[in-house]
DNA sequence: ATCGTAGGCGCC
DNA sequence: AAAGGGCGCCTACGAT
């Protein structure tokens, strides 16, 4: 059907209605080179994939999401909008703006989808067959989805997109490094795949164990809306049974605790747990109030309501799963997000984290990410060398002259702008002893203060705005400025973190699916594989070969001297994530 | 009534 | 002198 070879770009779109018969009606599927369009059906792209595997370019997860929920998981892909935030920082786009950007045009007053109304209907045919107006701009109604509405402009669409890749890997091309900047862009369009499948597989969830961790906390579950009042009132009380009588205070709202604290005699200028810590034996209140803020936390936001909302089942075993949205590059630096409370599960709930039966996780996570990323990104010969060792911090606290734990605080501190304390004092020792890692950090630093954009070392734009000068004083405006720059400096190094830490999962991903094995969760530099028992063994080999994989792959060229940065990771075959050891 | 912000806390 | 970054999610609260 097509002359493609493996990792060719091919667009590819995909309607709300699934793909029916090809070239019929309700057929929104469709699939174009520059040469070639055709409608099709997804057991075509299925079959495409297995024959041709090109790279496929979807405009978003949505159209991933599509092919995961209809069984097809593809080896590649070019997602416009992971590439767009590559090339441009930011957060998710539309078709509309990514084409505009890569255009020249101004963003400023893209085109919108009129609402129809009286004197404003909406002609389908006005539309036509080129997503492309008069003016350049991509057409904001098939942007909305009239590409859908026909064969004809669902091939259009597909079309556009593959063009749209075309530009931005032109745009890659132009960069100061097109090879490093295009593996970016291919490593952050496969995680946006493996998004799309953490979304559709979950994270294995043992139902009654999670209840029982709740309700360890919180109590029964409620019966009703009045019960569930009643059950709220009692653990209330256990705090103000300690507030002098007749007084009302609401535990929920920071500025009545503040109020409540002044009358039993404590003063603080917020109620932040870490602060009242060291005031536990203060007043009983205290301790009381510390264990309903944990209850608390509980019950509204991992409690019954969350369980019931976001734990369904695996449709061929009926296991219970947590599943959110995730996507692969949001946020300042490029991290991976996901919501449904994935990323921030309590420790007390990863006990109900549990394989299914046959079945194990291989935990693993990235050791001291942070600082080796920092030898790589950098280029420090000392520091690369200092990577050798299991643990950084002893080689670096023997060349500094101070104890481990300083010699952590300081590079940590450096990492992340903190100048106080004792970190400030080895500081610089560490100028000294590595400063081609400093002066990457400051360079960046400096740079992030004066409100210039950055870019990662795999190519993520870090855009730093405009600091609004007007209603700021003085003070204020320094204080933006160093904000800026502890921004500026770890976005730096949190963003490469991020984007070694996809090429990893990814690699992983393609490397173990052959064992049946999935990644199941994503967790900043730590990955669960869900993998049969019989694979575990395997799947561990893999998930470390992969990592030395992608090292290399990551940074293939040292500095003259110095040795490669070394990465490691701590890994563990479980059957409940809480059997970790750390 | 709806919205954005702030305080707070979970994780890395 | 002092300064930690990121995210999601909850509640209260003030502004609109």
């Amino acid at each position: 059907m097509f002359d493609v070879s493996k990792g060719d770009l091919v667009g590819l779109v995909i309607g709300p209605g699934g793909a029916g018969g090809a070239g019929g009606a309700g057929a929104t599927a469709a699939v174009a080179t520059g040469t070639a369009t055709a409608s099709v059906t997804l057991d075509e792209v299925a079959t495409m994939e297995a024959e041709h595997g090109p790279r496929w370019v979807v405009w978003s997860q949505a159209t991933t999401g599509a092919l995961v929920a209809a069984g097809i998981r593809v080896a590649r892909a070019w997602d416009l909008v992971a590439v767009h935030r590559l090339l441009y920082g930011g957060w998710s786009s539309d078709p509309g703006r990514i084409w505009a950007r890569l255009n020249g045009l101004s963003t400023a007053n893209l085109p919108q989808v009129r609402p129809p109304d009286l004197f404003n209907q909406v002609d389908p045919a006005a539309a036509g067959n080129d997503p492309i107006d008069d003016d350049g701009y991509v057409r904001a109604e098939w942007a909305a989805g009239a590409w859908a509405e026909s064969p004809e402009r669902a091939a259009a669409w597909a079309r556009l997109a593959w063009r749209t890749a075309q530009l931005q890997q032109g745009w890659l091309d132009a960069s100061s490094d097109p090879a490093r900047m295009t593996a970016t862009a291919r490593s952050e369009s496969a995680a946006e795949l493996l998004c799309a499948e953490l979304a559709h597989d979950g994270l294995p969830l043992d139902r009654e164990r999670a209840e029982a961790i709740i309700e360890s906390f919180v109590g029964r579950r409620p019966r009703s809306d009045a019960d569930a009042a009643v059950l709220r009132a009692e653990r209330d009380e256990l705090v103000l049974r300690h507030a002098p009588p007749d007084s009302r205070f609401d535990l929920r709202s920071p500025g009545q605790v503040k109020s409540l604290l002044r009358r039993i005699g404590i003063e603080v200028t917020d109620t932040r747990a870490w602060r009242l810590e060291s005031l536990r034996d203060e007043h009983p209140l205290v301790e009381a109030l510390l264990a309903w803020r944990k209850a608390e936390r509980v019950a509204t936001t991992y409690g019954y309501a969350w369980l019931d909302e976001y734990v369904g089942d695996d449709p061929d075993t009926g296991a219970g799963r947590l599943r959110g949205e995730w996507s692969g590059s949001d946020g300042a630096a490029g991290r991976m997000t996901a919501s449904a409370g994935l990323h921030n599960l309590p420790g007390d709930m990863r006990g109900a984290v549990v394989a299914d039966d046959g079945w194990v996780f291989v935990r693993a996570d990235l050791g001291q990410i942070e600082p080796r990323v920092l030898a790589a990104v950098s280029g420090d010969v000392a520091l690369a060398r200092a990577s050798a060792d299991d643990d950084m911090y002893t080689p670096v606290a023997r060349q500094l002259g101070v104890d481990r734990a300083t010699a952590k605080v300081a590079v940590l501190g450096a990492m992340y702008g903190q100048t106080t304390g004792h970190g400030a004092q080895a500081l610089r020792g560490l100028q000294q002893n590595y400063p081609v890692a400093i002066e990457y950090l400051e360079a960046a630093s400096r740079t992030a203060q004066v409100g210039t954009d950055l870019r990662t070392y795999g190519g993520r734009l870090v855009r730093m705005g405009t600091a609004n000068a007007n209603d700021v004083s003085e003070r204020d405006l320094r204080s933006h400025a160093a904000a800026r720059g502890r921004y500026g400096r770890n976005a730096m190094v949190q963003g490469a973190a991020a984007e070694f830490f996809k090429l990893w999962a990814v690699t992983v991903r393609a490397r173990v699916a052959p064992l049946g094995a999935r990644i199941v969760l994503c967790l900043h530099d730590e990955l669960l594989v869900h993998t049969p028992l019989e694979s575990a063994e395997a799947t561990a080999r893999l998930v470390d070969e992969c990592l030395q994989e992608a090292a290399h792959r990551w940074a293939p060229r040292p500095v003259a001297g110095a040795p490669p940065v070394r990465f490691l990771t701590d890994l563990s075959v479980i059957g409940c994530w809480a059997d970790a050891k750390d």
